[in-house]
Parts: structure tokens; C-alpha cells; sequence
RNA sequence: GCUCUCGUAGCUCAAAUGGAUAGAGCAACAGACUUCUAAUCUGUAGGUUAUAGGUUCGAGUCCUAUCGAGAGCGCCA
């Protein structure tokens, strides 16, 4: 809360005084009279110097030039009531305040798709997280990467490879279609046939020894692959800034691998590299024919970034099942000295059907991205079919990115494409229908709202409350920022738009009679299309200009 | 078998570091459109937070046990 920075630090310098070093947070008061609370003296109540502490506060606090009011209850609750005069000049400033101190360098990693498999809906939350993350971190002034870190080595690129060898299949006309069907054929295969599956364990170690005829194979199925994902990226409106992927780090690895057995940190068991760390399950570094796994590219795709540039923070926006792996693998990164950047695991549930099982085809694959896509694309032109392209394209993402960030990422939930584009409720849909109201309102009523001041005294009911509302912006923008999750900023977007439409509702804005009520609606929603904008922003959305 | 996560209104989900009376949406019910506005708004009802104990000024949140669900567990990523 950086409006109020000063008083947060005058009240912690009390309680660094007497009861030693705690941090102040704000919360949303429990009363609806006040803005925020602050219950660090709840806990002080039979301290024997709570009297001190508390005129201490009040003090303080009535100093504060943004609070109007508060009050302290019996049992040592805090509340504030933020003066609305002082705080809505500030509302235009709003991008300036949710700037950091320190900014960092952060790089999103997306744990991306696979050579041979289309994006398919598995990928949907981690794409809007990781989109989301990177504009919240970036609005915060920290200066952000994305990598969609391709998964493009290893055992499933060599099952295929392997395929299309044994099976004589002409590599040069091969398509995606192809090759989608190709995959799971391999791996079919992979499993119930041990020659082919050493034949393809083979060519993963020629893979890794950069065997030139088979990197060639590789190297024309990644581009066939790298197009199709492209196509449906742009559909979604994804961007990337680097397309690094498991590929890029082989050189690096077996020197990686030589200079952490010199320093004694791994060692051979049954032919494999394994941690010295005491870990249950042991972490396996090398299998024991020498080839690289998951965790042994993921440990040099950490060494090759931080040669090419300076990160401070890495989040791997990758699905929770894969919680053991992200566990070992920053266990690993501390354990073998690699630096003391922060890595992070963000982690997120599972998308299942209306019954709670896995989001499946009717033939039992994951849906493709793109199918969903056009589903929603479709149920879209049912509800408005005069719709341009461009605006159905933009809600069709509305409501595949806001029905799945409005739900806290480590949740598992039930995709649901009624309820998702249901034009009432908490959706997608909703939340741009109010801001194209909002739009319609200003563009019609020919005043220039830029020049207008509030009339406090002229505030209705339904206009404070929406004040008061915009008031929070901060708090939930810390929230989100702080524990990573978006989820927060959908359901705050949620409640504003609820509130505009409130305040709309009530009463007719542009023939209201008396000038200075006029005056005071126009410019709230002039606040409320720049607040809903930049929550927009927060979670990857854009705003449509027409419903 | 071991490890981890979860169980909140009929349904789908919220509730940061333990804070006051556990909140939204959908569905249900009752209302409001010759309008800048119905792709909307207003109201009502809906809960022993799986169960039983414990910790403390205070527990949906922490601990223990039971029941139920899901996930992961050295040569896939």
C-alpha cells in the first residue's frame, strides 16, 4: 500500500519499539464503514504496555492525512476510513504506486509443449498464469522474461524419430497431422515393444551426443511442430520472448555433469548419477546409460541463463503433479552451489469435465487448444452473431482466460463452457459488457470528463461504493503480486464491474437534472474504465470496444 | 506400501502470513425494462466449514486420529 507507506512505517517503528520488529499489513475491514483494518493489536491485548501502543497509534494514525476516521474496538481491531477526497486524486496515479522499490529481473518459464503434441488443454492454465504473472510483475516495474521452454529432447522426441524410422515413413512430406498421430503411436509402442523401445533409447543417446543424421530428423520435426503451436498461440493471443528448449542446454551438460563429480556432489549408482544430497526419493541426475533426464536439462537450462542474463527470480508455471521434480530440482540447485536466486514452483490444478474427470476427447486424448477455442468461439456468435471477427476472437479469450483465472490456481476445476460464456455471473463476458457500458457513457455524453473534480457531497450511495471499491486496487494487487496468484485481480474485477453496473443502473446518468450528480457519475466511470482496464491488463484480457 | 494435496451453501468456487458476524456466482423464489441501461439491477432463502478430539484471548486455516477423494513415488517429461 504505497499511499500509505508512511503510516505503515510509523506504526512499525511502535512496535519495533516495545514489542520488537513485526510488519503491519493492511487488511479489508470486516466493517462496511471503514476501508482497511489493521489487527496487529489484537494479539497485544494483554501486553502490559497496550495502553502505551495504543495511543502510540492513535496518534499517529490521526495524523495521517488520508484517514478521515477510525477507530480502535475493546478488543484492539483497527479501522480506517480512507478520505475519498484526498485518495481520488490519486486514482490517475494509480500506475505509479504499485511500482516496487527494488525491481528484479524474473523469467516465466511455461514448462512448454511438446515436439508431436499439439497444445492441448493442459497447457491452457499455464499459459494464462504465466501471461498474467508477467504482466502483474511487469506493471510492478520488475523487468520480466517469458520463456516457453519447448520440450523438445529427450525419450518422447526419439520414440518418434524411432517411428517414423521403422515404419519407412517419408520424413520430408510429413505434416502435423501426421505427426500428431505419430506420438501416441510411438509411445504405444514404446511401451509394449522392448526392441523398438531400445532401438529409440538408442537414438536418444545418439540425440544427445549430437549424432548429425539424426539431428537432422530432429530439426525438421521441431519446425513442423514450432508452426502448428505458433498458429494456435496466436489464436489465444500468447507471446513469447524466448523460445528456448531442452535442446539448447545439451553442450552444457556434461561438463555440468564432470565439475559436480570433481566437487563430490554426485556419484554413480548402478551406472546412473544420482545427488549426494540426503533426499527421499534419491534424485537421479543421468540415467545409467549416460542419457539426460528431465531434471538433467532443467539443471542446465538454470547454468545457461544465468550466463545469458542476470535473473533474480525464475517461476515455473508447470501443473502441481509435477510438485517431486520442482522440489528436487530447487533442492538440487541450492545443494550443488548454483547462486542464490529465488526459484519458484507455481504450481496449479488440473482442468477436468463437468464430472470431474480429466478434460478429454470423445476419443480419450486431451482436447487441443484450438478446439476449445473455436467451441467458445462458436457458443460466442450463438449469444451475438452480428459480432465482428475481432471482438469474438477477444471475448472468446475473455472467457477462456477469466474463467480460469478467477479460480485460485492450485484448485482443480470444472471446465464448464455454459456457465463459462454465461453473459450473468462472475464471467468473462460480464466483467467487458461493463466496461463497454462504461465506454458508451462517456463517448455519448459529449463532456470532457479530464476537466471534472468530484462533489463530495453529492455522492450518492451507489457512487461510494464503487469509490470505495477502486480504493482496494492496491491491496489487491499485493495480494496477487505477493503470492502469485491472479485469481485474486478476477474476482476484484468481478466487484468493481458488479459495483459500475450498480451505480449505472440506478439511475439515468446523462438527464440527471442536477449538473454536479452528472458530473460526478461520468467522471466514477471515467475511473472505473481505467481501473477495469488495468485489470484487464493484470490478467491478460483486452478490453472489446463494442458488445 | 511410502509421500504429498484436498474435503466449505443443492451446484461451481472465494476467504495471504491464525482475527470480529465464513463470502461470491449459478440454480430457486419475489420484484424492476415506452430508458444513456435488461448481455443489467434490487431483494429473499440457503452453513455444526467431512467427523471426533486438541493447541489459545481467538481455528475453515495449526496439531492428532478416523472417514472420503485425488496426485506423485530412481532410469517419461
Amino acid at each position: 500500500m504505497y499511499q500509505l507507506l508512511n503510516l505503515i512505517n510509523n506504526l512499525e517503528n511502535v512496535l519495533g519499539k516495545t514489542v520488537g520488529v513485526e510488519s503491519i499489513s493492511l487488511r479489508i475491514s470486516n466493517n462496511p464503514k471503514f476501508d482497511f483494518q489493521i489487527n496487529n493489536l489484537v494479539k497485544l491485548q494483554n501486553h502490559k504496555h497496550i495502553k502505551d501502543i495504543e495511543s502510540s497509534f492513535s496518534e499517529i494514525i490521526d495524523n495521517e492525512a488520508l484517514i478521515k476516521s477510525f477507530e480502535i474496538t475493546d478488543t484492539y481491531f483497527i479501522n480506517l476510513e480512507i478520505d475519498i477526497e484526498k485518495f481520488s486524486n490519486s486514482f490517475d496515479k494509480i500506475k505509479k504506486y504499485i511500482k516496487v522499490r527494488h525491481p528484479k529481473t524474473v523469467l516465466i518459464d511455461y514448462g512448454g509443449p511438446n515436439i508431436g503434441k499439439p497444445l492441448h488443454v493442459g497447457h491452457l492454465r499455464s499459459l494464462n498464469i504465466g501471461k498474467s504473472l508477467y504482466r502483474i510483475y511487469s506493471l510492478a516495474g520488475h523487468s520480466v522474461i517469458s520463456d516457453i521452454h519447448m520440450g523438445d529432447w529427450g525419450m518422447p522426441i526419439a520414440q518418434i524419430i524411432t517411428y517414423i524410422e521403422e515404419k519407412q515413413i517419408d520424413i520430408e512430406n510429413i505434416n502435423i497431422d501426421d505427426l500428431e498421430k505419430i506420438y501416441p503411436e510411438a509411445s504405444k509402442l514404446y511401451l509394449k515393444d522392448d526392441e523398438f523401445k531400445d532401438l529409440a533409447q538408442a537414438n536418444n543417446k545418439r540425440l544427445n551426443e549430437n549424432n548429425s543424421k539424426i539431428l537432422k530428423k530432429w530439426k525438421k520435426l521441431k519446425n513442423i511442430s514450432i508452426k502448428s503451436i505458433k498458429e494456435t498461440l496466436d489464436a489465444l493471443n500468447h507471446r513469447f520472448d524466448l523460445w528456448m528448449g531442452e535442446s539448447d542446454v545439451n553442450h552444457l551438460i556434461p561438463e555440468m555433469i564432470q565439475k559436480l563429480e570433481s566437487e563430490g556432489k554426485i556419484s554413480l549408482d548402478d551406472g546412473a548419477y544420482i545427488s549426494n544430497l540426503v533426499s527421499e526419493p534419491k534424485i537421479l541426475i543421468t540415467k545409467s546409460d549416460g542419457s539426460y533426464l528431465y531434471l538433467t536439462t532443467d539443471l542446465a537450462t538454470v547454468l545457461n541463463r544465468l550466463k545469458q542474463n542476470k535473473i533474480d527470480k525464475t517461476l515455473y508455471i508447470v501443473d502441481k503433479r509435477q510438485n517431486l521434480h520442482f522440489e528436487q530440482l530447487i533442492k538440487s540447485l541450492n545443494y550443488f552451489d548454483f547462486g542464490d536466486e529465488e526459484y519458484h514452483h507455481i504450481a496449479f490444478g488440473t482442468i477436468n469435465d463437468s464430472n470431474g474427470n480429466p478434460y478429454k476427447t470423445r476419443e480419450g486424448d486431451a482436447k487441443k487448444l484450438i478446439n476449445l477455442f473455436k467451441e467458445t468461439s462458436l457458443q460466442i456468435k450463438k449469444i451475438n452473431s452480428d459480432l465482428d471477427d475481432g471482438t469474438n476472437k477477444l471475448l472468446a479469450n475473455t472467457v477462456l482466460t477469466f474463467s480460469d483465472l478467477k479460480t485460485n490456481r492450485m484448485t482443480d476445476y470444472k471446465f464448464d463452457l455454459n456457465k463459462f460464456t454465461n453473459t450473468s455471473g462472475k464471467t468473462g463476458i460480464y466483467v467487458q459488457y461493463a466496461f463497454v457500458r462504461a465506454k458508451k457513457l462517456l463517448n455519448g455524453s459529449s463532456i470532457n470528463t479530464s476537466k471534472i473534480n468530484l462533489n463530495i457531497a453529492d455522492l450518492d450511495e451507489s457512487d461510494l461504493s464503487l469509490i470505495r471499491g477502486m480504493i482496494k486496487f492496491e491491496y489487491y494487487f499485493n495480494l496477487a503480486l505477493e503470492n502469485n496468484e491472479p485469481h485474486h485481480l478476477a474476482d476484484y474485477l468481478y466487484e468493481l464491474s458488479n459495483l459500475f453496473n450498480s451505480m449505472y443502473q440506478n439511475q439515468n446518468i446523462l438527464e440527471n437534472k442536477k449538473e454536479t450528480v452528472k458530473f460526478n457519475k461520468l467522471k466514477i466511470s471515467e475511473f472505473f474504465i481505467s481501473y477495469s482496464a488495468l485489470l484487464m491488463e493484470c490478467l491478460g484480457i483486452e478490453p472489446v470496444e463494442k458488445m
